[in-house]
DNA sequence: CCGGTCGGTTCAGTGATCGAACCTACGGTG
DNA sequence: CACCGTAGGTTCGATCACTGAACCGACCGG
């Protein structure tokens, strides 16, 4: 619980929706979910989160169902989570608290968001620049911007600096190919 | 701080948003100041957070520029918290939350928020269902849904069944006539 | 057999939150 | 003046959550 039976008694759907996603953590994983983040350890070095409460937040998102647990292969077992259409959904509140965070706040161009019909940058409320179509969120493309670290530590990193589609799962390669 | 030290590393518009607004009973307390809440005391009965906290979140909104702590009397002196243009740009990201939690968790319509110019309902997105244009948050009407309490406890929820628009100031009465 | 990866759990220490009690400044009443 | 009430806090002990490190089991490759 986020935050506990206090919000229970609010009668508001920021509450309920505080209630799931307002605990620490819990947004930045659905924001990397949405970047196409799906592996424990992967969560684990973007993120820069402690285990247990990288386990916590993975198995109250899965039970919320906005994650979920797949089976990717078995020898070895090995899961990824995956972001479902409710987890998709919370995308909007993303932008709008990146956007905030980037006028209000920071400043700096990190990463640009385009429609990838269009190539138009998507707008603070969700529409394109260009031809004025409200983006879902697997049409938008996030580009690395200038002021972005062009050599960053960890390979979840490296491979969010290319160009991607949201919710398209993301290549970081073999551990031995990233040094 | 939101998530201690950890954020930092992370170069992420979203992150230094949630660092700040990331904490528990932040983004309630910001929800309650755009509802028109301004008092030490209304804060308290309507959020039911404890005192300790509320304090601490007020300092720390205060600080970041999100509210502003006002002197409105003398004798006794009392301050008033308003909400600033920085935190009035959080509306975004509010109704967005509230849209992902009435539509996915909740299923109720609690309240209705409502374009003050032509009476059109505001949509997801933030326009104007009835004539197209992106509300501002200062012209939205917020309604009370069919489904809100009727007769809640506290004074700050009784003068929220009124229909309002945001930021302006909530009028509780005193404590008196409330019974 | 040994080392490495992946996906966890367990545990002690620390920090945040909670609820209650207390405090100050003032105003009103008798 | 004594006393009560309100507004806006602070302080404090108990509890809860987070942190970081260690550990663990299943598997693979050499």
């Amino acid at each position: 619980m986020a935050l506990g039976k206090d919000y229970v008694t609010q009668e508001c759907s920021i509450a309920r929706a505080l209630e799931i996603v307002g605990e620490r953590w819990t947004l930045l994983v659905v924001r990397d979910a949405i970047y196409g983040v799906r592996r424990y350890n992967d969560f684990l070095v973007h993120l820069g989160i402690p285990r247990a409460v990288l386990s916590s937040r993975l198995r109250t998102l899965t039970e919320e169902g906005i994650l979920e647990k797949r089976r990717y292969q078995e020898t070895p077992p090995r899961d990824e989570y995956v972001v479902t259409e409710r987890g998709a959904a919370l995308w909007p509140v993303l932008r709008a608290l990146g956007h905030w965070g980037r006028e209000h706040i920071d400043g700096h161009r990190l990463r640009v968001f385009r429609h990838a019909d269009c190539g138009g940058e998507v707008e603070p409320y969700g529409t394109c620049a260009a031809c004025g179509t409200l983006v879902p969120v697997a049409d938008v493309v996030m580009v690395p911007g200038p002021e972005l670290d062009s050599a960053p530590a960890d390979p979840v990193s490296r491979a969010l600096l290319r160009p991607k589609r949201l919710l398209e799962p993301l290549e970081t390669g073999p551990a031995h190919l990233a040094d």
